[in-house]
DNA sequence: TTTGTTCTTGACCATGCGGTCAAGAAAGTG
DNA sequence: CACTTTCTTGACCGCATGGTCAAGAACAAA
């Protein structure tokens, strides 16, 4: 009972996270959200609790969605070496359409280790992210195209930084090819 | 002619300069500054111009500081791979003490490729980290305990990338244990 | 000592922002 | 049709913040 809700929550949803994405937390005020979405400030706190519950959902969202599109790419059946690298085109594909880089990495220096919350999102963030490299390299060890000197968790630990310092690379204003040079660089090192 | 300062200039910069580093420049506020340095605030605005501009001269500072660590470091006549341990401590050290991250990479990533400024000093930091490391490896190479698949300037490239990862590590919360095997691993993964 | 200049101090201002209020509109229920 | 409930809308509030003003204080040159 009661009237029913005018807007799509879940495209709402979309359109905030790619509003937080582009903008940070902190510079992302209410108007930006209700111009994007349409939704009037009193509709989205109906929705969502207030702002920060708001960007608290979308990290979820796009944790979620990039962990997912990893997966996917992980899981045909490529070369690991050519999975790996799709795995960097994805990210640097990402990072440099509109420089945004990475919302979960930008969130993680915005915040800091201020907000609990936060943190475990990026903690899970890096833990998947880890996950999925390792069962690629995994496959790669076993078709000796990748190093044994280290475990396989250790080299997806290693290579989720690489990708880590390549985002913030990217989102620096540096060219995508300087980004993609770096990443390369980074697999070729994983040979025997 | 005129009224001399009572406050001393360099001092009150390392001071801001310590602020912004811990609260980014967005959110650090002007009573922040005031109150830290014991300086009022239109004394703040008559040795610096405005909030940017001290941002910005603070950001020099920071950066001219970190090079001539990094170049200190290097100079010495360690073994090349103990220097690049070195260098990983410091960077961490750095970062974990207080969690701060590098000012560099905060700053990077608060303001995108917005501040045509911030992005030269940026960018300039990446390049002096690259050419000291880059002597490091030279060394390195000459002694066979770095690899010559890749040229010295693509290794300091990447080492570049992967400290800059460990540095957002760092900031995310994660104990200085796992960044600091991170740094190991990568290392480690630059043997012939 | 007078004068001009710069620094200091605290009050002040304009603005942007997150969040709330109250009144009206639409829907389900009896 | 009443009645209740939830959504919508626009006005409103309190507060923090970057920046400015004006008056007084300290110093150097004349």
């Amino acid at each position: 009972m009661g009237r029913t809700r005018e807007f799509d929550v879940e495209r709402t949803l979309h359109q905030c996270m790619e509003v937080f994405w582009e903008k940070g937390f902190q510079t992302t005020c209410l108007d930006d959200l209700t111009e994007t979405t349409g939704v009037k400030k009193q509709s989205l706190y109906g929705a969502f609790e207030n702002k920060r519950a708001l960007f608290l959902k979308a990290l979820s969202l796009y944790r979620e969605q990039s962990i997912s599109q990893l997966e996917e790419l992980a899981s045909d059946e490529a070369p690991p070496m050519e999975q790996l690298q799709a795995v960097g085109n994805l990210v640097l594909g990402y990072t440099n359409e509109n420089c945004k880089g990475c919302l979960i990495i930008n969130t993680a220096l915005e915040f800091g280790s201020s907000d609990e919350e936060v943190l475990r999102e990026v903690e899970t963030m890096y833990a998947e992210t880890e996950r999925i490299l390792s069962t690629i390299i995994v496959r790669g060890q076993d078709q000796q195209q990748i190093t044994r000197r280290h475990t396989a968790p250790e080299l997806a630990a290693h290579l989720t930084n690489v990708i880590r310092g390549s985002q913030v690379l990217a989102k620096s204003g540096v060219s995508a090819d300087q980004s993609g040079a770096v990443l390369k660089t980074a697999f070729s090192l994983l040979a025997p």
